[in-house]
This record gives C-alpha cells, sequence and structure tokens, in this order.
DNA sequence: AATATTTCTTAACATTTGTTCAGAGGGTTT
DNA sequence: AAACCCTCTGAACAAATGTTAAGAAATATT
C-alpha cells in the first residue's frame, strides 16, 4: 500500500515539513470494495496543509541544486527572486485569454492545465506534481495569449518568478541558463512521450500506461480529469478502472 | 487545383531552383476518379529532381535570415558551416538506436519521422517539409540513442550540421542564439498542437483539422504513413476519405 | 446530523474504429 | 503483354468507445 503514495505526500512528509490538517481526516477509514485505490486519494485531496518556512524556502534550491551544483551565496539570490504564492483549491492561477510570463516551482499541492475545446469540455492537458515546474509555455515563450488554464486540484504552495526577473537572474547566476535548459529538455521529452502515449493504440493500453508510469497522478486525482486527459469519457474510464476489460 | 499544390512543388518552383525530371513523368494524364487528390501527389512523388546550386546554397540562409537580419559575411559563415547532403527516396537519414548529433535544414524533398511499437508497427510521429529544420530532437539534446527513424518520402536534399559545429557556428555568429531559441519555441508550438489534435474527439475530426492545416501532407504523403499519424488504421482512414461518415 | 451538490458507477444502446479478407488499380520488371 | 508487387478500396463482422440516463457514493454545505 505505502509504494502507492502520491508524490505530494511524500514530500510533504519527509520530515522538513509538517501537515496541518484543519478539516476532516480520518474518518471514512473502511474502505468500500471499489475504493480500494481511490480513498487514499481522496483522504489527501482533502486535506489542508502548510508547510514549515523551512523546508518552503529551500526545496526550490534543493532541487536546482540536484542539476547545477550551487554555492550558498548563489542559493540566497535564486531564493529571493522567487515570490512565495499560495493558490487555494479550485482556484485558477492562469486564465485563458492572458499572456502567461512568469514560470512557477511547486513547492506542494498539484496543478492542472486544461484548455476548452470547441464543444466547450475542459480537456486537461497536463497534471503538474511538487518539485516540478510550471507555465503555460508557448504562452511564456512566445509572448502570446494563452489558451490554457491552469488550477490547483488542491491548497497549492508555488515559488514564482516573471520572465524579466529570470532573465537578470540569469545574469547573476549563469549557472542558471543551464539549469534552464535542462528544464526545457525534460519538458521537450515529456512532450514527446505524452505523444507517443496518445499515438498508442486503445485506451486501456494507455491507462495501464499511465498506472505503471504516473500512478501518483492516476491515485490522487478526480476521475473526471484523468479521462480527458487520456482522451476518453469519464463513463468509459470507469470502465477501464473496474476491470471490465482484460 | 493549384491551391493545393504541395510546399515541396511551390518551393522549388519558384525561379530560384529547377526540376530535373529523369523519369516517369507525365504519363498518367487522365486522373482516375479516386485519384482527384491523390494523382499529383503521385506524380510529385515520383519525380526526381535537384535543385540549382544556386537555390541550394542559399535556400538556408534566406530561411535564417526571415528571423534575423544577417550580413553578408554570416551568410557565408553561415553556408559554409552546413554540409550538403542528398538521401535518395526510402533511404534512412537516422537509425534507432543510435545517438543523433545532427541537425538538418530541408533543403528539398521530404521526410517522415517514425517508430516502432511494441506490436512491431511503423507509428509516424511527424512529416518534414522542405524550409523546415530535422533531427531527432530528444535524441540530440540528451545524448541519448534514439527509437526514431527518419526515412526519405522522396529524393531529399539537406544542409547538415553537427552539435559541435553549431556550437562553433554560435559563436563565430551570436546571431545564431536567437535563432535556435526560435526554432525550439516553434517546435514546442508544433508539439502542443498536435497534442490537442491527438486528444480531439474523433479520427474523423482529426482528420479534417490536418486537411485544413497541412493539406500539403495529406495530399503528398502515401496514406499508411498519415494514418498511422493519425493514429488509425490505413483501412479507417480511407473509408474517412471515402466521406463515409458525415 | 441532515441535506445538497458533485463525482463516480452501471447498464443499455448507438456509434466509431479495428480486423480480416478479397480484390482493384497502378507501377515495375521481365 | 504477362507476372509481380505494392498501395489503396470495400464490405462484413468484431471490438472499443461514446451517449444517455439513472442511481450510488463521496464531498461540501447547512
Amino acid at each position: 500500500m505505502h509504494g502507492w503514495l502520491p508524490d505530494l505526500y511524500q514530500s510533504w512528509n519527509d520530515g522538513k515539513s509538517k501537515w496541518l490538517i484543519s478539516y476532516q481526516d480520518n474518518k471514512r477509514q473502511k474502505p468500500n470494495k471499489r475504493q480500494t485505490n481511490s480513498c487514499l486519494a481522496q483522504n489527501v485531496r482533502s486535506k489542508r496543509y502548510y508547510g514549515s518556512k523551512d523546508y518552503i524556502m529551500t526545496a526550490l534550491t534543493d532541487t536546482i541544486n540536484q542539476i547545477v551544483c550551487l554555492s550558498p551565496d548563489e542559493k540566497i539570490t535564486i531564493e529571493k527572486a522567487f515570490v512565495y504564492r499560495e493558490i487555494s483549491k479550485g482556484d485558477l492561477w492562469i486564465n485563458q485569454g492572458t499572456i502567461c510570463s512568469e514560470v512557477a516551482y511547486v513547492v506542494g499541492g498539484k496543478l492542472r492545465i486544461y484548455h476548452i475545446d470547441d464543444q466547450g469540455n475542459e480537456i486537461t492537458c497536463y497534471f503538474v506534481m511538487p518539485d516540478n515546474f510550471i507555465s503555460s509555455f508557448s504562452s511564456y515563450l512566445s509572448n502570446t495569449p494563452t489558451n490554457e488554464n491552469i488550477m490547483a486540484l488542491d491548497d497549492t504552495v508555488l515559488r514564482v518568478i516573471s520572465k524579466s526577473d529570470l532573465e537578470e537572474l540569469s545574469v547573476a547566476v549563469p549557472k542558471m541558463h543551464i539549469f534552464r535548459r535542462v528544464i526545457a529538455e525534460n519538458l521537450f521529452i515529456t512532450m514527446e512521450k505524452r505523444i507517443a502515449m496518445l499515438q498508442s493504440q486503445t485506451a486501456h493500453e494507455r491507462y495501464e500506461r499511465m498506472i505503471k508510469e504516473n500512478p501518483n497522478i492516476i491515485l490522487s486525482v478526480p476521475l473526471q480529469y484523468t479521462a480527458s486527459f487520456l482522451g476518453i469519457t469519464p463513463q468509459h474510464l470507469s470502465r477501464l478502472r473496474k476491470g471490465f476489460l482484460k
């Protein structure tokens, strides 16, 4: 069971941080049959949490430090450049139609990038979990209005930096150029994987692939969002989850 | 009819270049019913052509010049750095399993990027038309073996540069950094569009979208390759093309 | 706790898409 | 011309997926 804990829980439970649980928590302890998987996720989802300040102010540079080694001074400079921001569950960080000129590091929480298609359906493009960077990148890169919305699926803590501040920071800490390149490369590879996944034959295969590669997402995100991410209807995903097809 | 001419034809028929047609050409002049669309494509496809040297040696810098203004000296430096290479129709430029350390500009011709899936099917990832850049980018960026093959769909003329030479060139002509960034951004936006397309509901919609956005590709590429690009079987694409579903 | 709201499940049926197989059309080779 | 090969088309059937609608379960609100 514990191998299935979502990223979120792991990153907030590592001793450097703490959970402050504000309302209903360990209530539904008897797992119904059909909830063997999702009750945990839903418990996690309904928690309110705030990390210790200590953790929040080092998570970003800890992550960067894994790719390019930073001096203590550089760490301070970087941490100063990124601004702390909270997004409440259900709120939007980015609205479609606006130009996205910021990038953020997800300290804790969880976000969903989606757009509205021709028929008015919300189509989920990505889920972004803690310790990753988020933006509406094509808007950010090309300075054009985005067609994406970015919504917090949980109460979320970000460290945000504007495009111009990032340029300044990259002058002050040239290593940031390397780091930015690596981020872009990883993003690129993620997108390639996503395309291959969408092209792979059946919805069932896509679902199983996602279970294998992103169990944390499947477990902690409402089914309806995962469904559009996989390009199918919620009903069909429910069918697959039940194991109707084998 | 002429509005439907593929890019390829247009770019090679602009007065700066010429076609040298080596074998069967204007034979099949009576278009059969089912070939209203594809006979033109097949004519184009079966041609052998070699552009004038003049065109080949300026196309690359003409394209770059549209994004960052180049001095005559810079143009010469750039043209020298890229190597001329021909790929015969059906031959591979990049093989899966190798590390791709080159980028190329497509002067003329047409290429197809594909990989082999678990069941052994060839899955088309992209088509690359003249005046665009091509590489197995994730391999190029991360120095890991690619799982992609890149095949010439026509006799193709490339201008190729290695990773290290591109770095040198970018030192000699710093404007290349800007150009490279723009290329990466465009690639990124292309991928985003592709993901949105694959997520959009029915194969029929995807097909119509492709007709609207890439008529040149639909018209000039064998059906079987387009089918896997759209994520469907050739039989089904044939059905859609016939207009069976409306 | 009680109620309202949202999300998820289930099932029957409709539609889309895949499979299989046969054959047509065109190009190539002899 | 004949034989061959390859790609595309067509049709019948099977499997996957969407649609609709109802009810169950979970969550939010009071």
